[in-house]
DNA sequence: TTGAAAGCGGTACCAA
DNA sequence: TTGGTACCGCTTTCAA
């Protein structure tokens, strides 16, 4: 066991070098033995011996030499953008996660957060993933995925309100936000429709399609209704100021684009004095519990994941199979719990 | 440039041989010119030809290969926990991260859902990061601390509610969380106090040190003071059900763990005819914005991160010094804001 | 059943 | 100023 020369030992990282030394065999043999190689047979009394010597030095290999000779390796890298996460796409990266896993792929979020855009796209690259899924928020151009293409990326996909071109697209299209909010406004007899546009920086992508959906939907109905746009800041001054006017605004309801922007305006409009949902229907979306807790209770858009094939089998999917079309998935399912305040 | 017989040119990923082979130099001097090495002088007309090679060819350089050559990388790994992430706990990760880019490290998030503990480590040490920032939620044991440094991490820290065995320690001790209402409560006049703990799975490394804080506070204070444990899920019914025995429970007052189970609280309270804060006072923590919404207003203790250090730059230098003793910072201040509801 | 050796993509030493 | 080359840790073919 402990022989005299067993030179460095204790102080550095051990390598399959070092089990085989310390099993008695050559390195080939400890990767048959560790990686249960089928196509080789190896006597049981030696893979004992191996098996032991790798536990006893605590071995662990090197993902980076393995994957180096193997040419690929099976990472699958999550570009985190670093804006306040919206709930579903949390969750749904949550469920990815493990999903991938279980296939035996490596998950890896990388932060790039104070890159340019095709700086990061070129630290991506450096790490060789076999896929990549990109949230919206980062900034992922034609040229970028090109580059994660030929750095060999099997699968470039976005996540987001909108796709990319050249990239595959799991499409979370918000104008359905919009349009349910709407349509339960408009089936309550609503006709003059406000629509909430947080000033915050980095929620346009999410805010626009949403008004557009309203839009959208106040059109098709052919009843004459009309939407408009309201800026508001998330904080109560701004709420104050807001609701103060409210009364010459000439408007009926609102779609406050989210739950929190929701209760925001929603306490402004009741310290103002507007009954709500008499003078002002208010829906927001995400159906967060605390609109279960105001008064009126908060009505709010659900949405939910529609997903004919997981996310994580269609990665695997294009992964081994690396077919070439750019192929698109709608993923949001928007529909409108109705409570108190509408 | 484009010759016949370029082989694979835009099939496969580019090498340095081939930026070398298309710039008409060797890989060294591929190796030189585009890592800027001033150990070695390379005339500008070289230069430019191996950087225009570079970037014609898209060559990006192989991480894998790179660190595996160089025996070490600057990877630090932040093993996701999925939980639901403390917003401070978020805020931390998001400026921990940008910190140490700018140092020069690549920051690699990894999810490890549905491995145990020790697996889970294993995985980590196979891309033998150079330092491991855990927050609570990892179940880090001293045996995996001890793979890690075995692996090449040059530092294994921890950032949660209590140190562990072996590693350096970010400490964000609830403890004041909990002392820093209760005081706040106890100088209301309030002596029965009821303290909630979550019944979701995951909290209690939050809950209980908050309690054992309150505790603590209320038997410092020498007042007499008793302070009760109240079990509540985050949910309406269990909230209805509290508040219907409120009276019977002879408190005073309640330090509700955070500003969400605040608000689902006091308002179970309110519609059993509880009257806040009169009899009984309700103290969230977190200082949410839409603890400021409700009426009354809800009072809050409010957590802060106060660095000596920032923690990137105590990262670099645990990994550069490489000292030994496990270090040990305390990086919560809370302090009350006392609003309308306590 | 096992071992020797080539090679994955870079880097850095030594020689030219 | 540049090129040849050994080597990082691991896998895999080919021989023994």
């Amino acid at each position: 066991m402990s022989q005299l020369p067993e030179q460095s030992s204790r102080t550095s990282v051990p390598t399959s070098a070092d089990v085989a030394r310390a099993a008695g065999v050559s390195r080939a043999t400890v990767s048959y033995v560790l990686n249960d190689n089928t196509s080789v047979r190896i006597s049981d009394a030696t893979r004992r011996r191996v098996r032991e010597a790798a536990s006893g030095l605590g071995y662990v290999p090197h993902a980076a030499a393995r994957s180096l000779r193997a040419g690929h390796s099976r990472m699958v890298l999550l570009p985190a953008a670093h804006l306040p996460a919206a709930p579903l796409q949390q969750r749904f990266f949550t469920d990815l996660q493990s999903d991938l896993r279980r296939l035996d792929y490596t998950v890896v979020q990388y932060g790039s957060d104070g890159l340019e855009a095709d700086e990061a796209v070129r630290a991506w690259a450096e790490l060789r993933p076999v896929a990549v899924v990109a949230p919206s928020g980062v900034r992922l151009t034609p040229r970028g995925i090109a580059l994660l293409t030929r750095s060999g990326a099997k699968a470039v996909i976005t996540l987001g309100p909108q796709p990319v071109e050249g990239a595959h697209a799991l499409v979370l299209d918000q104008r359905q936000v919009g349009g349910s909010a709407v349509c339960h406004l408009l089936a309550r007899g609503r006709r003059r429709i406000g629509v909430v546009m947080p000033r915050e920086a980095g929620l346009a992508p999410f805010s626009e399609p949403r008004l557009a959906g309203a839009l959208d939907a106040a059109e098709a109905s052919a009843t004459g209704a009309r939407v408009r746009p309201l800026p508001l800041r998330y904080d109560e001054a701004s709420a104050g100021e807001l609701a103060a006017r409210w009364r010459t605004l000439g408007l009926d309801s609102v779609f406050a684009y989210d739950d929190e922007y929701a209760m925001l305006l929603m306490r402004a409009l009741q310290d103002a004095g507007v009954e709500v949902p008499a003078e002002a229907a208010v829906v927001g979306a995400g159906d967060l519990m605390l609109g279960r807790l105001l008064r009126p209770r908060l009505s709010s858009v659900r949405m939910e994941l529609a997903t004919a094939q997981p996310p994580a089998e269609m990665i695997d999917r294009l992964v081994t199979n690396h077919c070439g079309a750019p192929e698109r998935h709608d993923l949001l399912r928007a529909t409108t719990v109705a409570r108190e305040s509408s």
